[in-house]
DNA sequence: CAGCTTATTGCAAAAAGTCGCAATATCAGC
DNA sequence: GCTGATATTGCGACTTTTTGCAATAAGCTG
C-alpha cells in the first residue's frame, strides 16, 4: 500500500509536528505490511531501510503517526499492539475472546452509534478504527451461552 | 471486602477457574479503588493486603477477572492499562483522546449495535464495558492543533 | 542559504509486562 | 477430613515499552 497520495506532510506539519525521515520510514513499513503489522514487522521493516533507527524512535514515531491519525492502534487482545493505515482502516474488529479470531466489519455498521452518541452526549466518536471484543459464532456454540 | 457479592466464586468457578486468595485480594484491590484503577494502584493495595503476592500473579490474576467478567480493563490512551469492577459498569466510557475526560454513557446506547453486529455476522458483542474514543464537546470547539 | 530556536533523535538505563518451571494450594472423590 | 490430579503461584530470567538527556536536525526568519 501506498501513502504517495496522501498529504502527511501537511497532516504532520498542521498537528505541529515536524516531518523527519524516521517517521516517513515508519509511515512507509507500516504501508509496506499488508493488513494488521505487529511492532516486530514494523522494526524488521524499518531496519531493512535505515538499521540506524532506534527502537524508542519506532514507538514515538508510530505515537505521532497515530495521534495525527495517519496510523492506527488496535489492542487485539494479545500482547503488543497492531498497526495499520488509516486509509484503509475504513473497518472495525470483532475480536473473539475465545480463540482470538479477528473478523472485519464495514465501517458504517457503527454509524447509527456515532450519531447517536453525538446527540445525547455531545461526543465526536472517533469511528476510524474500533475493537471490539465478544465471542465469534464457532464459539457460541461451543461454549454453552453463559451470562456475558 | 465486598462480601455483599458472593457471585465471584460461581463465576471463577463456572468458567473454570479456582477461588484463590490472591484472585480475592486482586479482586479486592479493584473494588477499594474508585474509579478506575491503574496497575500502579491495585498493587500497591495488594501488597498492602499481602506483601508477598508476585508482580505477574497480579497480572495473571487480572487476565482471569477480566475473562470472566468480574473486572474490566480500559485502555484510556497514556500507557498502562485501567480496571475497574464490572459491577459498576453497567455503562461504557467515552475517552475524549484531546483532554483525557471519560464520559460514562448508558449501556442500552450500544445495544442496537449488538443486535446489529449479531444478525449480520453472527459475532456475539460483549457489551459490558467498552471503551470509545474521540472528542468531547469542549474540546470539539476549541481543537487545538498540537497538545495533550 | 546561514543562523537561530526548538522538536526530535539515539543512546542507555529504568520500568512494565511476559514466560517457563518447580513448589504449592485448590478442589473433587472417596 | 484425607488424598490425588492438576491449576496456580512465586521466582527468576527474559522481552517489550518507556523515559531522561545531550547531540542533532527541521523549519522559520531575514
Amino acid at each position: 500500500m501506498t501513502h504517495e497520495n496522501t498529504d502527511y506532510v501537511d497532516i504532520l506539519r498542521t498537528h505541529g509536528y515536524r516531518v523527519t525521515m524516521p517517521r516517513m520510514i515508519v509511515l512507509d513499513a507500516v504501508c509496506a505490511h499488508e493488513g494488521h503489522a505487529a511492532i516486530a514487522d514494523i522494526q524488521r521493516l524499518v531496519y531493512d531501510m535505515d538499521p540506524t533507527i532506534d527502537r524508542s524512535t519506532i514507538y514515538r514515531a508510530l505515537d505521532v503517526l497515530v495521534e495525527v491519525g495517519l496510523v492506527v492502534e488496535s489492542d487485539l487482545g494479545h500482547p503488543g499492539k497492531v498497526y495499520s493505515i488509516a486509509g484503509e482502516a475504513n473497518h472495525h474488529h470483532l475480536v473473539c475472546l475465545q480463540c482470538g479470531k479477528v473478523l472485519s466489519i464495514r465501517r458504517d455498521v457503527i454509524m447509527g452509534l456515532k450519531a447517536q452518541i453525538h446527540e445525547a452526549y455531545g461526543f465526536d466518536l472517533q469511528a476510524d478504527h474500533l475493537t471490539l471484543n465478544g465471542l465469534c459464532r464457532d464459539c457460541q456454540s461451543k461454549k454453552p451461552p453463559h451470562s456475558l
